[in-house]
DNA sequence: ATGGCAGAGATTGGATCCAATCACAACCCA
DNA sequence: TGGGTTGTGATTGGATCCAATCTCTGCCAT
């Protein structure tokens, strides 16, 4: 997620992910070909390429003649998406498991202590990101990894959202979670491992779905 | 995945998918654009915008200036594609089933006795496909849906060649299994059908891991 | 005979230009 | 005054052209 490709096509997706990931680009917010040509560089050949793979990622839509937009999306399909997660990510987790190395869970306890150390919304974000791609690193298949990528992506904005606006309010519980699922990876339970994460992710998904004020209609 | 789209690259996209999934285009094989644009009719740009969300799905790679080509999956890559489906289609026959009218169950039925009366292997494919779409016809969300697709267009060469290879054999196994699962859902049995779903994909994947003459190195 | 190398043809990547469609605003008429 | 209509600017869709990279063949040297 953070190389830069050298094409200008990889570039310029690169770089529309990351703004609508970012939240610089929210949703039903336009893209429109011209604008982000000229402000990424490059012609709109490329930009159109990008935005055709964003919009099979889901981070965009596109409708014929009309162009592209950021989706909007209302409780359900954040509820849904959620619940793909946690079908998924436990079997991420339970393929990675076996593969995983000491140092790999050393690095996870790193940035876990990061966490707990206090930080804000937007480091958060990408610490939590980062700790729980850690422990899938033994899953090397590509499909299964893009998938859950995809539904990391597609959320990013509703997390931040909630973040934002409060957030869960008791910190203490999300460390709780963290603790206790790299405890079970450390002593290579898969089970405990599978069941901290899936009760995290479920946890996560019911905060969020009562958050109501973040799916208001526009 | 039938409606024929107006624009010139969705009629490439849709062309080109499907004889993907025909066999038409086997995995290891190359796509020069200017050959699927002459045969397709067109330019190269819609061409390329196609290959594109081809590759996002999963469905061709595409390298940095060598072109595209259909993936070759190996054994263990398949074999996770069907740990998703494991996970992601009982969850999507939860979501569809409250929503699932009895004409619904009837057409499934109405397939599953076609499928019964004797069918070749392309017309199996066809029919098996329809029949487990037809049960989640009630869970409208689109990423759901949309990765579910990815995971049978993924492996639809793989079930294909296991088919024309003689297939599993006991053909009575695969209709037992799509008679309790119609029979569960008849009755709104929610979490039996979601087992008998599971089963039936889980059998699936041991059988084709287990044909290893699918996956011999190229 | 075999391995390396060079060059020509093939193929992809990107830019510019033209056509088609859409969105919006001004205008006309009831 | 309000609703429909038409026309113009804005935006997207598609085609052609040029540049960059790759591939593959044939040649040369060892």
């Amino acid at each position: 997620m953070t190389e830069a490709p050298a094409s200008t096509t990889g570039r310029i997706l690169h770089s529309l992910r990351g703004e609508i990931l970012s939240g610089a680009i929210g949703p039903g917010e336009r893209l429109r070909q011209e604008d982000i040509a000229a402000r990424l560089g490059g012609s709109r050949l490329p930009v159109r390429e990008a935005l055709r793979t964003l919009a099979a990622e889901g981070l965009v839509e596109i409708e014929a003649n009309k162009g592209a937009r950021v989706p909007v999306l209302d409780r359900d399909e954040v509820q849904t998406l959620y619940l793909m997660r946690e079908r998924l990510e436990p079997l991420a987790l339970a393929t990675s498991l076996p593969r995983l190395t000491a140092s790999d869970i050393d690095a996870a306890e790193a940035i876990q202590e990061r966490i707990e150390a206090g930080v804000d919304v937007i480091d958060f974000l990408t610490l939590d990101r980062e700790l729980h791609m850690l422990t899938y690193t033994g899953c090397n298949d590509e499909q299964l990894m893009a998938t859950i990528e995809r539904l990391w992506n597609s959320t990013q904005h509703y997390r931040r959202a909630f973040m934002e606006s409060g957030g869960p309010g008791r910190a203490w519980v999300i460390n709780a979670e963290h603790r206790l699922l790299l405890d079970a990876l450390r002593q290579g339970d898969s089970e405990g491992a599978e069941l901290h994460l899936l009760g995290h992710i479920r946890r996560t998904r019911r905060e969020l779905s009562s958050a109501l004020h973040l799916f208001v209609e526009e």
